[in-house]
DNA sequence: TCTGGGGTCCTAGGACCC
DNA sequence: TCTGGGGTCCTAGGACCC
């Protein structure tokens, strides 16, 4: 065996589910739902996760927690408690970056490990046998040449498993899958492509890049085939995200028709994203308000600031003179107000 | 199964300027 | 009066992901 860089991804298992689990261990092989506020009552609520036990009467996360309670009416339901989720995923990634690997956190429950070794199984079993002695969570490791394939390959090693996807095995393991097996490419795309005679990884991959690129654009079409070859990006980066925007939506459990009510929430909202910003020392360039009318009609309008601010009164005028240019005819069921922040100038760095 | 909340990136078209 | 080509900024919407 020889010595090289590899990419793993970790991926835990369940993860809101198993951190519930661990503070309430006496829930351990019930139904357990997790979602909203954790009442089942409430309409327009949808299900975080669900334990395998919950699954197996149909309950899928997504699904509205009302129907949830109807496939199974003997289920726990509990309230999403974000900072707990947030606590428990620190203590994984500092396990993580105590490894000799460098470590890109991506999102909560995953995270990429770059490494240079020549037994990258022996990482991910090292990797897995920590993060439980450490945290008690149960995770998955992908082993890959870049994240694409280390991604695809933690999924494929579900539950509590280990899997190596490379160059060597992609064209065995993905070419007779359906394209939106591939990290990047959803139902929506795959059905476009299916519609052109594509319909497995394998018939992508054999496809013209110039020709998806003329029903695709010029960045997606290409990038598509890419993907079907198996490539993908294989730089691991350690410097924290910094984040290219802010929202705050919500849906009400009763659509809104009061013109003076509407408006109250759009305040509102706007109140919190400005708040977001302040506590992020970020300054807001842009903003936009959603508005999904019902049955289910969603609709955006944005404007960018005549001067970038952090000023919760100045974000609040903008969003609701934004509100002001819809047509408020229809009941409103969910309201948003979203932002884009100012970001560091990497102009003068990109150019040569 | 009447459909959450929070993100990122790409595309297409229009306005405006030279 | 009719018209070119390029560049940039802005907006709205769509697709994808967790």
């Amino acid at each position: 065996m020889s010595t090289r860089d590899w990419i793993l991804h970790v991926d835990l298992d369940q993860f809101i589910a198993a951190v519930e689990l661990l503070r309430r261990p006496e829930l351990r092989g019930r139904p357990v739902v997790v979602g909203g506020s954790g009442d089942p009552t409430r309409p327009r609520t949808v299900a975080a996760t669900a334990t395998y036990e919950a699954r197996a009467h149909g309950v899928r996360s997504g699904m509205p927690l009302r129907t949830a309670l109807r496939l199974c009416p003997d289920a726990v339901f509990l309230p999403t408690d974000p900072p707990a989720y947030e606590a428990a995923s620190e203590r994984v990634m500092a396990t993580l970056r105590a490894f000799p690997a460098e470590v890109e956190v991506w999102g909560w429950d995953e995270a990429f490990v770059g490494a240079r070794t020549d037994d990258p199984e022996a990482l991910a079993a090292a990797i897995r046998r920590a993060v439980l002695a450490e945290t008690g969570l149960s995770c998955s490791v992908g082993i890959g040449d870049n994240k694409h394939q280390a991604k695809l390959a933690s999924g494929l090693a579900k539950p509590a498993g280990v899997f190596r996807l490379t160059g060597e095995n992609w064209a065995e393991v993905m070419y007779r899958r359906p394209t939106d097996a591939l990290w990047g490419i959803g139902a929506k795309i795959s059905r476009r492509l299916a519609g052109l005679g594509l319909r497995t990884v394998a018939e992508l991959a054999a496809a013209d890049p110039a020709e998806l690129a003329r029903h695709f654009g010029p960045t997606n079409g290409p990038w598509y085939h890419w993907l079907a070859l198996g490539k993908g990006e294989a730089e691991i980066v350690t410097t924290p995200w910094v984040p290219r925007g802010h929202s705050r939506e919500t849906t009400f459990a009763a659509d809104l028709t009061d013109g003076t009510e509407i408006a109250a929430h759009v305040a509102a909202l706007a109140g919190r994203v400005a708040a977001d910003a302040a506590a992020g020392n970020r300054v807001i360039v842009r903003v936009a308000v959603k508005v999904r009318f019902a049955p289910f009609l969603t609709r955006t309008r944005q404007s960018t600031l005549p001067v970038p601010t952090t000023d919760a009164a100045e974000l609040t005028r903008a969003a609701l003179a934004v509100l002001g240019r819809f047509d408020l005819d229809r009941p409103v069921r969910l309201l948003g107000v979203a932002v884009d922040y100012a970001m560091p100038d990497q102009s003068r760095t990109a150019l040569p």
